[in-house]
RNA sequence: GCUCGGGUGGCGGAACUGGUAUACGCGCAACACUUAAAAUGUUGUCUAUUUCAUAGAUGCGGGUUCGAUUCCCGCCCCGAGCACCA
């Protein structure tokens, strides 16, 4: 109370006001019994459940915490890093909404970044899922994928260590022992612990499971591993080496095979193509690379085409040997291969359209010994720095080449990307795109969309917080609060403090706790959790509509007058968390009938924060905090309101400079010495006519636009002009005092009433600008040649060409560079500028 | 790594739809008023040069155009969001 209080307070010290009437408090009963209502229909729909599933458990506030409440893993409010624990508590299905919180951002007027903030945070996904069945066994292992073309590159398959299927599977698990130490392992591991050694891979063999391919029955093996996460998708995955980074990571680590299915493809398809497969080699010393040349400035990798029987490694070190004469060196990495087609007419071609599935592998050079005699097919080689040969290759008929070394420079071996089917059956040759679906059908699986965003965990078990409305009856089972019997306020208390066993300090006082049963009259206890802070933020906008009306939480008509909120100005860390929260809270009392709209803000602003004035965040840390009671002191609210205005744009973090804004109170200072030239009856110059019209017009759209600091300036700029006056006519003062008045309305009241009105400024309205007014009857013209400024003219207003041809070439400035050129051409644009191109 | 913003004087920042880049304010310098200071006013203040002028500057490099801070392509840097999301 005393902190709003002193907030009202410094609102009203700087001449702010609102209609106090509406004012609500999120703690008050009368407030939160609506809360509390929202959560029974909530749970009337079927869409808050009880879990005990492991949940963010913050060790020092000593309670659970939603996904939305952390910050690199850490909880948001003290920043200890949060553990996985089991809990009791109240899950709302946020993400039966996705699709729509998704789907209807579309329409918002919000900052580009708050919608991309919240597209990632529910992190639609579509793909596939599919399922592999497990040898003596009726467990099945599910998987999601976006990559279902690639099914038949499945080496093996990795489970979450959390995923419950690893404990069923426990009777045939032979290395029980390694695998529960490496779940236990798991556990203890923060999120943050987990996230950080992303780099290097660990798992553990599930020995004799035996896991079968859905479509070729292969035998493939089973992992846990922590790169795989339980909560996302079925906490499973069927693991493709060969077209994802991980994966291709721990079957490097693990020693499992790798099995392409997708291949890049490089120039058009051709039909009735002839084929002839190729092999190449990268062969590298340092961070060099060998390339032949092929003649016509043509280089390509080492490398050909296969003799009778051989495999890739023998065609290979036949090829090095025979084009490069190098005969001691060591085949590594297979870096995929690629299908290249070659039309008849390109450069280096033999006069057939040929299509070559290329094949590249990493080659160590041992030594650089030569063979004595040379081969008849050798060409001559040479070094080049990696980065320069891809850029040589990419300019060759060999382009698709350069790829090879890429992979290499990238450290990335393995494909992403859109390609044709390989080693797929009878799926070889047709587009992975639309292998996807083909293929998933194929195996039985269907197509599917997984979302990134969790459900709400809506309990905590703090004290302070909105009781949840729910009996727990020995009988019934869980039981709402009947809806007569709202709020159900918090009892008084001696000790706020946190129990830390995941009990709410409620659970303690059993007077409140005991109670009975609605339905059955039978024992039955109250739920001790309480709700997050977020929940009374969640619909608070609404109840400004209707802050005093006991029957209903708004009533449909006012509803239907206010809402949606036209604009809505809140800080960008709200972005995840209340935005998310209020939009699902929203739509939910819509599909309820409680609000007539989708959305609750049709137009979001961030305001930026302003910065201490060494670019830090106001705080007592930094001791950089700006008293607002000090500053009206010194130099007056009036000043403080100007200047914030004219700081910077709205949306922006500015720095506080106190030096910059002595220039708001000299700009007042100005204004108000303006009264000794006010003259009763005065006829202004045109200039002063002119600006002042523009000026009205100009601020009362910078207003509506925020853009308050160009509204100061053009301000500014009338003000300069009408001090440059001897005399000015009242009317124009006092148009602008009224312009002025939103800004500075202290000294604006006070001039107002000393020039003998008897009103208020603020009951005045708006004024209205001179249509007519707004343009000068003469116009500057800019005159360039070749698009260089060379003068400015003055015309009339909606001069001709012709007419202002003349008077430009008139003019000396302008003379001197045309003279004795032609003119070719001209350009005018009329009432701004005049080109001429000599 | 992916996505979204942004980069303009010594500083905060302005510039409509491609049409005089640096408005307005701060700071700085000189001058006027004053015994002096403050306050106020006037003038100047992107850079270089040969300073009445010319040339070059809006993160860097290209392009389109009579003309680009604005549009297109490639890069660099800063901020934000997500991040082993299968």
């Amino acid at each position: 109370k005393i902190n709003v209080k002193r907030y009202k307070e410094q609102i009203s010290m700087i001449g702010l006001n609102y209609d106090w009437d509406r004012e609500i408090n999120t703690t008050d009963p009368k407030y939160y019994k609506w809360t509390q209502w929202i959560f029974l229909q909530l749970f009337k729909k079927g869409l808050a459940f009880e879990s005990s599933e492991p949940i963010n458990w913050c060790p020092s506030c000593k309670t659970g915490l939603a996904n939305e409440d952390l910050e690199d893993g850490k909880c948001e409010r003290c920043g200890t890093a949060v553990e996985k624990k089991p809990i009791r508590q109240w899950v709302l299905k946020i993400r039966d909404y996705a699709d729509r919180l998704l789907e209807d951002l579309k329409d918002l007027n919000w900052p580009e970044h708050v919608k991309e903030s919240q597209k990632n945070w529910i992190g639609k996904s579509e793909g596939a899922k599919l399922w592999f069945n497990v040898a003596n066994s009726d467990e099945k292992i599910y998987v999601f994928t976006t990559r279902p073309d690639t099914l038949y590159g499945v080496t093996y398959v990795v489970l979450a260590p959390e995923n419950k299927l690893v404990q069923s599977l426990k009777p045939q698990i032979k290395n029980w022992k390694e695998v529960e130490e490496y779940i236990k392992k798991t556990k203890i591991k923060s999120e943050i612990e987990r996230t950080a050694e992303s780099k290097e891979k660990t798992g553990v063999r599930l020995e004799g499971v035996i896991v079968k391919h859905p479509i070729t029955k292969e035998i493939i093996p089973a992992y846990i591993s922590d790169y795989v996460l339980g909560h996302y998708g079925t906490g499973a995955v069927m693991a493709v080496p060969a077209h994802d980074d991980r994966d291709y990571a721990f079957a490097k680590k693990y020693n499992l095979p790798i099995k392409e299915v997708v291949i890049e493809t490089f120039g058009e398809i051709l039909s009735e193509p002839t084929r002839r497969d190729v092999v190449k080699a990268v062969i590298i010393k340092g961070s060099k690379v060998l390339l032949v040349n092929e003649g016509d400035e043509q280089y390509s990798l080492p490398g050909g085409s296969y003799e009778l029987g051989e495999n890739d490694n023998e065609a290979l070190s036949r090829e090095i040997i025979e084009e490069t004469g190098y005969e001691n060196f060591k085949i590594n990495d297979y870096l995929g291969s690629i299908e290249r087609f070659y039309r008849k007419d390109m450069k280096n071609n033999t006069g057939e359209n040929r299509v070559r599935r290329v094949a590249g592998y990493k080659v160590e050079l041992l030594n650089e010994e030569k063979a004595k005699i040379p081969y008849k097919y050798i060409l001559e080689s040479k070094w080049f720095e990696m980065n320069e040969a891809v850029k040589i290759l990419e300019k060759t008929d060999y382009n698709a080449e350069a790829l090879f070394i890429q992979k290499i420079l990238d450290k990335i071996y393995s494909y992403t990307g859109k390609g044709i089917m390989i080693n797929s059956n009878h799926f070889d040759g047709i587009d992975n795109e639309k292998a996807k679906k083909e293929i998933t059908d194929y195996a039985g699986g269907e197509m599917t969309t997984t979302y990134k965003l969790q459900n709400w965990v809506f309990s905590r078990q703090r004290y302070w917080g909105e009781p949840i409305p729910l009996i727990h009856c020995e009988k019934c089972g869980v039981v709402p609060v009947p809806e007569k019997d709202l709020p159900l306020k918090l009892p008084k208390i001696k000790s706020y403090e946190p129990t830390g066993t995941g009990e709410s300090p409620l659970s303690a006082i059993s007077k409140w706790v005991n109670t009975k049963c609605p339905v059955c009259k039978g024992k039955a206890k109250r739920e001790t959790n309480t709700m997050p802070q977020w929940a009374g933020s969640s619909w608070y906008y609404l109840r400004y509509m209707d802050s005093k009306n006991n029957k209903a939480l708004v009533s449909p008509k006012v509803e239907k007058y206010w809402a949606p909120v036209d604009m809505y100005v809140g800080g960008t860390e709200h972005a995840t968390r209340h935005l998310i929260y209020a939009r699902f809270w929203h739509k939910f009392l819509f599909d309820i009938g409680v609000v007539s709209t989708k959305e609750p803000f049709k137009q979001l602003k961030n305001q930026g924060m302003v910065l201490g004035s060494d670019g830090r965040k106001m705080g007592k840390r930094w001791g950089n905090v700006v008293n607002p009671d000090e500053v009206v002191k010194n130099v007056g609210a009036d000043t403080l309101r100007v200047y914030e205005s004219f700081m910077g744009p709205f949306e922006q973090e500015i720095s506080w400079s106190t030096d910059s804004m002595v220039g708001s109170r000299r700009f007042l200072d100005k204004v108000w010495r303006l009264q000794d030239k006010v003259v009763n009856k005065h006829v202004d110059s045109e200039n002063v006519i002119l600006l002042l019209n523009q000026t009205i017009k100009k601020v009362g759209e910078d207003i509506e636009s925020f853009n308050a600091n160009t509204a100061v300036s053009s301000m500014m700029i009338f003000t300069n002009l009408l001090e440059s006056q001897e005399k000015i006519s009242k009317n124009t003062y006092l148009n602008f005092i009224k312009i002025l008045s939103p800004f500075a309305p202290h000294i604006c009241e006070e001039i107002w009433e000393t020039l003998g009105n008897k009103k208020l400024i603020v009951l005045e309205k708006w004024p209205k600008y001179d249509e007519t007014k707004l343009v000068s009857s003469k116009v500057k013209i800019v005159v360039q040649v070749n698009g260089k400024v060379r003068s400015t003219i003055e015309v009339p207003l909606d001069s001709q060409q012709n007419d202002v041809e003349s008077a430009a070439l008139k003019n000396e400035a302008v003379a001197k560079w045309v003279e004795g050129k032609k003119i070719i051409k001209k350009i005018f644009i009329k009432n701004r500028i005049i080109n001429f191109v000599v």
